[in-house]
This record gives C-alpha cells, structure tokens and sequence, in this order.
DNA sequence: TTGAAAGCGCTAACAC
DNA sequence: GTGTTAGCGCTTTCAA
C-alpha cells in the first residue's frame, strides 16, 4: 500500500466547471474585479470553499512577469543579529503579499554570487543582500550587471547603483569612545576584522575621531585579522604578550564585531583578567547572553528593525518603479554601558566591584 | 531616464534558434541526453555560453509536477541553533538539486499552520517540520490531511504518519542526572516549558529516572512555565524565595532549554549567586558564549548536523517514493561539563575554585 | 458581463 | 537524432 499519497489538488478549472463559469471568470472574481454579476461571483466562492482551492503562486507568477519573491541573501544564519533581520525582512515581504526566501553565502563571496545568480534565475523580484564584505563585492557587480532591483545593507556604506542600508557605526562608536574617555581609559584596543572593509573602517575612524578630538594623546593599538576569526585570536594573542614584556597594557578593548567580543573574553579567561577590574570591554553587537553574565557585556545594539523596514521600504518603492539617485541611510544605535566597563587603575579586584 | 532596467532574459527559444535547433533540443542537451548530435550538443552550449542562458527552475518545475523546493518551518530563526539548521539544511537541499524555502513560525502554532499551508501552495516536494510544541500540532494534522510529504524534527519523540528525528534528549539527560549526582547534588531544580511538550517530558523523565535510580531519596524539584517565557522567571523567583523562608536551596539546576538558562543565570545575578560556588547549572542546548563566560556554562550539545543530514535522508527516501512505516530517530547529544558544575556544600568562594 | 484564446518558460511523448 | 505537439496552472487581452 502506498503510504500518504498527494491527491492531485485542485486547480482552477475545478473550481470553473463545478461553479459553472469558466477559468477566466474564477480569476477574476479571485482578483477582486467588480464587474462580476454577484451571483456567479458567489458560486465561485462556494465552489472555493467546497474543493479547498488555493491559487498556486507560482503559476500565477508564471503568467505575470514578476514574480511576487524577495530574495535575502546574508553571510550567516548563525547569529542573532542576522537570524533576526531575517525573521523581520519575513514579516515585512509577508506583510505585502510576498515570500522572502532566504540564502547563507556563509561568509564568502564566490557563494554570495552563485546564490545571487540562482535568486535571478527565479526572477525575483527584489533582493536584499548583505554582503560578505562590502558594496564593491562581485555580487553586486553582478547585480549591476543583470539590472536586478535591490538593496544593500548591513556592512555597506554607500553604492552608486543601489540603495544602502544600515546602522549608523560611526556615531555609535564615536559614543563608545566619549565614554570610555570618559571614564578615564587612555590606552585602549581595538580589534576587528579588515574583511568586513566597509563598516570596520567606518567604526574605527567614527571611535579614532572622537578619542582623540577628546584627549589628543590617547593611545588607541589597532590589531585587525584579515579575513578569519582565528588568526585574530592569535594576533590577540601576541599582542597581549609583546605589551607585557614591555609592561604595558590597554585598560579598555573596543570590539568592532561580535566574534571580536567572544575571542577577546576568551583571551581574558585564559590571562585570568576580569571584567571590569583588570579591563574593560566593549563590544560592538548586542546578544541575549550580554545581560546574564558576570559582569554583564557592554555592547553596542545594532537597529535590525529599523533597518529591516527601512530597506524593505526603499527596495519596494523600487520595485513599484520609484526612480531617482540611490540613496544611503543610516541607522541609529543604541550603546547600552554595563558592568564590563569601568576606571582604569582601580587595580585588581579593588574598585568598580560588582559582586555585591 | 529608467533606472536600472531589468532587461528581459533570453529563454530556451532564443538559445535554439541561436544554434539553429529547436527548443527541445536544447532541454535536451541541458538534461544531459545523451542521443543528441555532439555538434549540434556544442552548438547549444555555445548559444548558452553566448547568451548567458540559465534554465528558469520555476517554470522547470511548473511541467514537472513536482517541485524541486523543499520547505522549512522553524520556531524561530533568533537562536544558534535553528539558525545552523537553517544553514544545514539549506546546504543539504542544494546538494540534490532542492532549493530551500525557510519560514518562521514565531512560536506560533496557529502562524505554523498558515506557513505550512503556504508551503503547500507552493506544492514543495517536502517539509522538515519543527513543530512549535509536538508532533501533534495542528500543523503535522495539516500535513497529513494533505498528504504532503515531510519529516518532523526536534520537539518531536514519535509518529504514525510521519518520520522523526531529534535529539536523544532521555539519554543526554540521564548522564546529566549522573554527572549531578556523581558530584555529590542531592536537591536538585529541574527549569523547563511545558509548550514544548514532547521533549521536555523526554528530558524530565530521563533525568528523574537516572537520578533516582542512583540515589532514590534524591530531590528533584520541578518548575515550568506553560508556554512563555517570562512566567518562569516569576515562577523561578518565586520558588527561590519560597524556599529562602524554609533555608532550603537546591544545589543545582538543570534547565530544559536555553532560554531557561538564561533565566536562571539572569536570577543568579539578582540574588548573587555564583556559579559553581553558590550553585550549579547545566543547561540543555549549547552556545558560543557558554564557553568564554565566567565560570563556562556546562551544556548539553545537541547534534545539529546530525539530524539535519538524517531529516533530509528520511525526507528525500520518501520523495523518491520510499515505503514503509515511520521511524523515528533519536541522535546522540554531547554533554559538556564546564566550569558552572562544582560540589555542594563548598561553600561561597571557597571551594572548586575558577579565578586562578 | 463573460469566455475563448494566447501565452509565461519549460519538458515529455511521440512522431518522423 | 530531432522537431512537433501538448500541456503544467494561471492571467489577460479581446471579441462577443
């Protein structure tokens, strides 16, 4: 015996023959067109009714040209943030009578390009792609290129073919810097991932800028890992060891991106330095866990709302024909200051305690 | 002037006539017919190459029948580890030629249903399901009643339409009742969701079994929310302060799934207690930052990859036209005994010591 | 106010 | 070996 056989559904020719109209007038009335006489309108609905009839999406897109799919591309679906935005970007495309579908270039940009090419073989209507590195990638050469709409966000700045959006980095970090500043730090890491060009560099010129417009002497050290979260660990690593031979160290480090923030704790644990009384941490990305921990992680807070609904509104405007130069937009953040930042100097253990 | 204008892709007619053969010549070749004259077979992929032609995998699909486009419902896509399945599957998918469209059901039985009804629109080749609450969801009903085609994953233990796979939630916790009681637990507060009904009774009384069966007058105390989170807190603080009137304290908590981790180390905090002085934690599901925390939180690792490669093996069985009853699956989790986990009775700060 | 006809881009039968 | 024909399920002229 065959086991949970698909019955053929029905299709729209059912619903005709058994409403006594033809395929055409069913398409119609399932359109909203008025000019159906009501009582052939409302068999059709009796007759949806009874068969359980849905139009199939994709044949109707078929006969239509554009199809009714905003494609999303993003590096990863691994963490919250961007786990998040697709969560958003779901509702939003949902909200309009769209289905969102989803693909991970898993951090690399040769798959953001076959990805990319495989949402233009299904005439997609849109796309929105958070690129691997940045707007200058080959997918959004490719883009260019195939005349796809979209909208690039997250780690971009600004493109001359397509609409840009994403977090204000630059002002959050500039905020990050004020307050560590603030609080007396002077000698203050920084690490990030050069891979990620176009928001590093706008976070690090954004803290940069402001630190040393505050106390022009401050010394800000930089270890950047090209493209790997690995490598950083071990530039960290040396950094950390070289600086101790000479007997100095940071009293603050400023992570530009999340895995930054995991690798510098990690880093911390191993040299047995706590939070904030051996030194401070920052960290660019918010998570759940931030708030439970002892001390609780300081951490920038990145608007996926906002910039969800802010690209799936110009991406749509887009796609209804809106015409003009592309324009970048920036979203402001939130800097939540916790526990795992306090004063230098108040030594080991001594000040700034958090454990009641 | 226009921007950006979507030029209108070449179809399989513009390939033929390019190479001089008619169109189904050309899905000929592209199928990789072998009958076909190899100079005219060069002649097509010329006229490929030329044109830059891809084949429309949509209206591909529309004369086959069945569609190569697998879907997935998940409960969120927030977590690490929804997000990795997400990841997995879609990987797995592509591998056979599928493309995967992942929805969110937002904890949402109801919106499940609707998810999945849209997937059936869609006439997807299959479903991996992961059922907000179990097996006997509204959704799985939907499902059956259709005769689609799927597997259901996670917070599923068996079914009799359906194969299942998920973790080995009994057995991962009967070695975390052990490690407990092994390290001398002997009041212990198991924390869990009742919504998510078939695991966290697999759980439950996987760990109840083991710990009684090595130390019958242990004591397990048992607190869970109905279907949100946030009543567990209140439950959570509730039961804390109840037992602060008696002077009675667990030594240890076990919670079910991860947001009751956090919860549980979010009230930690409040009271301040520390881990593992104060008390023990071991929660189910493992993540990232569990191990760059002081102390590191013991978990158990549940095998993503493991059950996605085993869902997507039982879902295409069954789309190649696989017979048979239903099986369901149980994986092997991993449990990892971090740092949260010491001895009772050490005292405050004084034994099993984690600031070297 | 309605339905017949013509496809969207593709593939599977079936002739030739 | 290859092309013709006939659709998949739907929508949209356009003529009646």
């Amino acid at each position: 015996m065959a086991h949970r056989q698909a019955q053929r559904r029905s299709s729209i020719h059912d619903v005709a023959s058994r409403a006594g109209v033809s395929a055409a007038t069913v398409s119609k009335v399932l359109a909203g067109v008025t000019t159906v006489k009501p009582e052939n309108a409302q068999r059709v609905f009796d007759a949806v009714e009874h068969l359980g009839y849905r139009v199939d999406p994709l044949a109707s897109d078929m006969r239509r040209a554009k199809r009714r799919i905003i494609g999303a591309i993003m590096p990863e679906f691994e963490s919250e943030f961007f786990g998040q935005m697709v969560s958003e970007l779901e509702g939003l495309a949902e909200q309009r009578g769209y289905t969102l579908v989803a693909a991970s270039s898993r951090e690399s940009e040769a798959r953001e390009k076959e990805v990319l090419a495989r949402m233009h073989d299904w005439r997609v209507a849109g796309v929105v792609l958070a690129p691997v590195r940045n707007e200058h990638g080959p997918a959004a050469g490719f883009m260019k290129a195939n005349g796809m709409t979209g909208v690039l966000i997250d780690r971009v700045l600004a493109d001359d073919a397509f609409d840009t959006v994403s977090a204000d980095s630059a002002a959050a970090s500039a905020e990050v810097a004020r307050e560590l500043i603030g609080k007396g730090h002077r000698h203050i890491l920084v690490i990030g991932l050069g891979q990620q060009a176009a928001t590093v560099r706008a976070r690090l010129d954004g803290f940069r800028a402001k630190a040393l417009e505050l106390v022009p002497d401050v010394r800000i050290d930089v270890v950047l890992s090209e493209s790997e979260v690995e490598p950083l660990r071990a530039l960290l690593h040396d950094y950390f060891d070289k600086g101790a031979k000479r007997g100095e160290r940071p009293t603050a480090v400023y992570s530009l991106f999340l895995k930054g923030t995991l690798v510098a704790l990690s880093e911390f644990r191993r040299r047995g330095w706590h939070c904030p009384d051996d030194i401070s941490l920052v960290g660019f990305d918010d998570a759940e866990w931030m708030q439970v921990t002892w001390p609780a992680i300081a951490a920038v807070v990145q608007p996926v709302r906002q910039i969800a609904a802010q690209a799936m509104d110009v991406l749509f405007a887009r796609i209804d024909g809106g015409d003009g130069p592309p324009k970048a937009r920036l979203e402001p953040c939130k800097v939540l200051m916790r526990e795992s930042v306090g004063s230098p100097g108040s030594g080991p253990h001594s000040g700034g305690g958090n454990r009641q």
